[in-house]
RNA sequence: GGGGGCUUAGCUCAGUUGGUUAGAGCGCAUCCUUGACAUGGAUGAGGUCGCAGAUUCGAAUUCUGUAGCUCCCA
């Protein structure tokens, strides 16, 4: 790059780059026994989405993990994919299709249909995997897979086959969560609750007998629709109100039918009025009170959510929640409502439907979770462990309570179960357990025309729980991909959402301890650590809007990503993105926020180029005019004996930059990182380091060449550190300033080590206390400037006044200081008399400004007055803490120490302070 | 009802075994287009760390109680 433009313009840079490191096949995963893996498998998107905020943020993360991980040299796999999204996408294919062409699913039938819903992934399928790549994920796109892939399909089919033998799976008439909408049976996990405003309904039964005392019994209800399915009423069996009735009837108002008190100890006493009518097959809890009483099921809602034949005819094929408002009705015509009671309540919602669910009774097949004790023990004793740690509590308390996973969908897009019924045989009648009715195998039975096979597809779910077996060849690899899985799992980082510990965390972990490997019904930790999916799992939060809603296409206010890359560069986007994302708790988004991101780049790459102007690279032929092709060349030029203090001081911070650096990766705690870099290049580097060369670089050539090389050291690795961040930008400016000559790409480069440069760029710490005092007396400078409205002005003068080594510090740091402070002169104070001059007490002595005229004693007299009380205060508190012999004697001596020094500085200044008021 | 988390500057948040005379970014105020950068520079204002106790020489940090907000589960 020989010419360098005033503000860095992404664009180009960032598309150019990109296209370069694929065609340098950068992110290949290579299988490098001489290295030490490192594997990251993409949490899969939906293959017909596009990309958001939440991806932006869980794809840099994890591309911030890849890339520093090849970087420490590892060999690094991170693999991409899609999964199909069962409901989703095939309820946007069935819109779309409804819109074009006003047909459903069933006018072109399941094949036909599929076709449609195949030719959609193809159109739209790469769009999101494409948009990744305009982020700069390093991707191995060549791995891009897909969850009805051929083969992963056949292993998410032989999963199923081997829990079903294993006795995991079993198919069941039990209550599900039926979503109306998409027609379609949901796990638990897809059920939100929300409150909603409703009513509490009070009626009353009639009694078959009544019992002298009353003729009805009293019943509340927030569903008074499904009354007409009811088939008994229960109560308490201590209950002393109504315990003699048990064993009695009541009537059932429509369709009248006398139905049977029952006793059973799941009704709550204090709930209502103590009577619960019972209505086994709309609710979880009643279905339960049914079986315990073998009670009759009455269907009275169907799968459409409207009523069936069996609520009677009046409220036959009415939508369920008007079939509420006319039971209501009917019952105060009846005369059997007493009240009618606003209420709330929470209702189960379906996650993609958006309806209420409807609890349903319905034949589907379920998931016994298998190996949950282990899955726990993996979390318990950190072979598995979670960032930041708390959520393995939420994990840990989900396994406690897990109940079956109802795996079938009444969708078409998606695993068919591998599950064969014998022709000719009625569905209630088979035997499940005699191979010549039902056939469950993946590659079907080998007489196909006898038999018919499950109409349901798998959970979404339970396709993706196979993802980093499955990608590597599991379950039949071939000795190539053996070769793979034996060195990549279990994988290494696993980075997503906290919620998404359920739907698929918990579930890969618990696939993999069962599936990876032979069956076996204990494992031990040895054998735990075998088959784990992944080691540590980085837990992000998800993105809220400013307000702290969650973002959504309803309410507009999910930016796109993509306009944001055009803004701000996707380095920038990256970077401000990472900068707001706190370890693990919700992050509210607000474009300003990652302002950030783009002005950083800004920064480094203005700094690269007043390094250009600084000194040539190269010259114009394009050969270098120094040698920055390695750290070792770098190092080579530089000579510590000409180094001043600030050299020193520069250099012992990048030590530490790097040191915090390793630590947060080490760590997992991502969220000081950007900090931790803006920090020293920005505050340190730029502010002061840059600003202190400029003296030196128009001076003596030999500090000029040293100053240049030291500058060189540290853009080079602050390039190294912020890499993973920010890819493009340090990838463009490490060949601008020739560092690659040796490796073409940053990213192949071996990242220094905070303890290679200590111990080849020895530094003297005691510079840093100087170089701390003369940023502390810098500031003293200008702040007494900008007091007299001098803060431009670059040809003050300005006496010292100190002894001894501060004295000397500050001579010989004279001209540093004149240009930082923007000093025309600064001298010793001689002879001539201070008093009456505005000054200023730092560290290294009392300045004074010279100003002949208009001081405004007044003025100055407040403004020193309100120091010294300031200083007052400091010093009471310093002897208060010195004076107690409880703190010298139980304090570290370093405390105590410190303590001491600031007293004794603080002291200093007070008195310093206290006479120049009184000189005024 | 059970569990988790949060409460620190106007806003968003750091503050990792207690040693702080509490930090950052944004925003705000004043000044500056001085040859790297106005996506910039300098200076400044702004906080009794939700509240009440306890432990301790010492608490934003530990413990107890309490209030508010929030998420998950029932």
């Amino acid at each position: 790059m020989s010419e360098i433009a005033k503000a860095y313009e992404p664009k180009e840079v960032e598309q150019r780059w990109y296209a370069n490191w694929l065609e340098a096949g950068c992110f290949k995963a290579v299988a490098d026994a001489r290295r030490e893996p490192y594997a990251i498998m993409i949490p899969p998107p939906n293959v017909t989405g596009m990309l958001h905020m939440g991806h932006v943020l869980d794809n840099t993360l994890q591309d911030i993990f890849i890339r520093r991980a090849r970087l420490e040299g590892k060999a690094v796999l991170w693999q991409p994919g899609t999964d199909h999204a069962g409901i989703a996408t095939q309820t946007k294919v069935e819109r779309q299709l409804r819109e074009s062409t006003g047909q459903t699913k069933h006018d072109l039938g399941r094949e036909r249909f599929l076709e449609k819903v195949w030719e959609f992934r193809e159109e739209s399928g790469g769009v999101i995997l494409n948009q990744l790549q305009k982020l700069g994920a390093s991707c191995d796109w060549d791995r891009t897979s897909f969850t009805l892939d051929a083969d992963y399909s056949k292993a998410v089919l032989d999963a199923f086959v081997k829990f079903y033998k294993r006795g995991y799976i079993y198919r069941g008439k039990r209550m599900v969560n039926w979503c109306p909408a998409t027609q379609t049976a949901l796990s638990d996990e897809e059920v939100t609750m929300k409150p909603q405003n409703g009513f509490f309904y009070k009626m009353r039964y009639e009694l078959v007998e009544p019992d002298g005392n009353r003729t009805h019994l009293e019943i509340s209800t927030t569903r008074p629709e499904t009354l007409m399915g009811d088939t008994a009423v229960a109560v308490h069996p201590e209950d002393p109100r109504y315990k003699h009735l048990i064993g009695k009837a009541v009537w059932r108002p429509f369709p009248r039918a006398a139905i049977p008190i029952i006793g059973d100890a799941y009704v709550d006493r204090e709930f209502g009025t103590g009577c619960l009518k019972v209505t086994p097959a709309h609710d979880k809890n009643d279905f339960e009170i049914g079986q315990r009483h073998s009670l009759e099921r009455i269907e009275v809602i169907g799968a459409d959510g409207n009523l069936t034949a069996a609520a009677g005819e009046d409220f036959a094929g009415v939508e369920r929640f008007a079939a509420r408002k006319l039971a209501a009705k009917k019952l105060e015509a009846m005369g059997l409502l007493i009240e009618r009671e606003p209420y709330e309540n929470t209702v189960g919602f379906s996650e993609r439907g958006d309806v209420p669910i409807e609890p349903r009774l319905s034949e589907q097949w379920f998931l016994k979770y298998p190996k949950v004790e282990e899955a726990k023990r993996a979390v318990e004793n950190g072979t598995i462990r979670f960032h930041p740690d708390r959520w393995k509590k939420t994990y840990l308390h989900w396994l406690n309570g897990i109940q079956d996973w109802c795996i079938s969908r009444q969708l078409w897009w998606g695993h068919r179960i591998p599950v064969w019924y014998k022709k000719g045989i009625e569905r209630s009648a088979l035997n499940f357990s005699d191979p010549e009715q039902v056939h469950v195998s993946v590659e079907g039975p080998s007489d196909p025309e006898n038999w018919e096979q499950e109409a349901d597809v798998l959970d979404t779910w339970a396709s993706s729980y196979l993802w980093p077996m499955a990608n590597l060849g599991w379950p039949n690899p071939t000795q190539e991909q053996q070769k793979e899985l034996d060195f990549w799992y279990p994988t290494s980082t696993l980075v997503t959402g906290f919620d998404i510990i359920f739907f698929w965390v918990a579930r890969m972990i618990m696939a993999g301890l069962e599936l990876y490997g032979d069956a076996a019904k204990e494992l031990s930790d040895a054998e735990i650590a075998k088959r784990i999916p992944f080691k540590d799992i980085f837990i992000h939060g998800l993105i809220r809007d400013e307000q702290g809603r969650k973002m959504s296409k309803s309410l507009g206010n999910s930016p796109d990503p993509l306009e944001l890359i055009d803004k701000y560069g996707a380095d920038g986007l990256r970077f401000g993105i990472c900068n707001i994302a706190p370890s693990g708790s919700d992050i509210l988004f607000s474009e300003e926020r990652i302002q950030i991101g783009r002005n950083f780049c800004n920064k480094l790459w203005n700094a690269v180029r007043f390094r250009q102007m600084s000194g040539p690279i190269s010259d114009s032929t394009g050969s270098p005019q120094v040698d920055n092709s390695s750290f070792e060349a770098i190092i080579s030029r530089i000579h510590t004996d000409l180094f001043d203090d600030y050299d020193h001081w520069i250099l012992g911070r990048l030590h530490q930059v790097m040191a915090d650096v390793e630590k947060c990766f080490a760590q997992y705690e991502l969220a000081p990182l950007t900090h931790q870099i803006y920090a020293f290049f920005w505050g340190d580097f730029c502010d002061w380091y840059v600003e202190a060369s400029k003296g030196k670089l128009k001076g003596d050539p030999a500090l000029r060449d040293n100053c240049l090389a030291v500058q060189d050291l540290i853009i080079r690795q602050v390039l190294q550190l912020a890499h993973p961040i920010i890819p493009h930008i340090t990838e463009e400016l490490w060949k601008a300033l020739g560092y690659d000559e040796v490796v073409p790409y940053i990213q192949n480069t071996t990242l220094l080590k905070a303890a290679t440069l200590e111990e080849r760029v020895p530094v003297d710490m005691d510079s840093i206390e100087r170089v701390s005092n003369l940023q502390e007396l810098i500031s003293q400078a200008r702040a007494l400037k900008a007091q007299y409205n001098l803060a431009n002005k670059r040809d003050v003068s300005v006496f010292y006044g100190a002894e001894g080594k501060a004295a000397q510090v500050i001579a010989e740091n004279a001209s540093l200081v004149r240009t930082l402070a923007g000093l025309g002169s600064l001298q010793p104070l001689a002879d001539q008399s201070a008093d009456g001059l505005p000054a200023v007490v730092t560290p290294l002595g009392t300045l004074y400004l010279d100003l002949s005229s208009s001081i405004d004693v007044a003025g100055e007299k407040v403004r020193l007055q309100k120091e010294l009380e300031k200083l007052e205060k400091l010093v009471e508190v310093g002897l208060n803490k010195l004076k107690n012999p409880k703190f010298v004697e139980s304090a570290p001596a370093k405390v105590v120490e410190g303590a001491r020094k600031q007293l004794a500085e603080t002291t200093e200044k007070r008195d310093e302070t206290r006479r120049i008021l009184e000189s005024l």
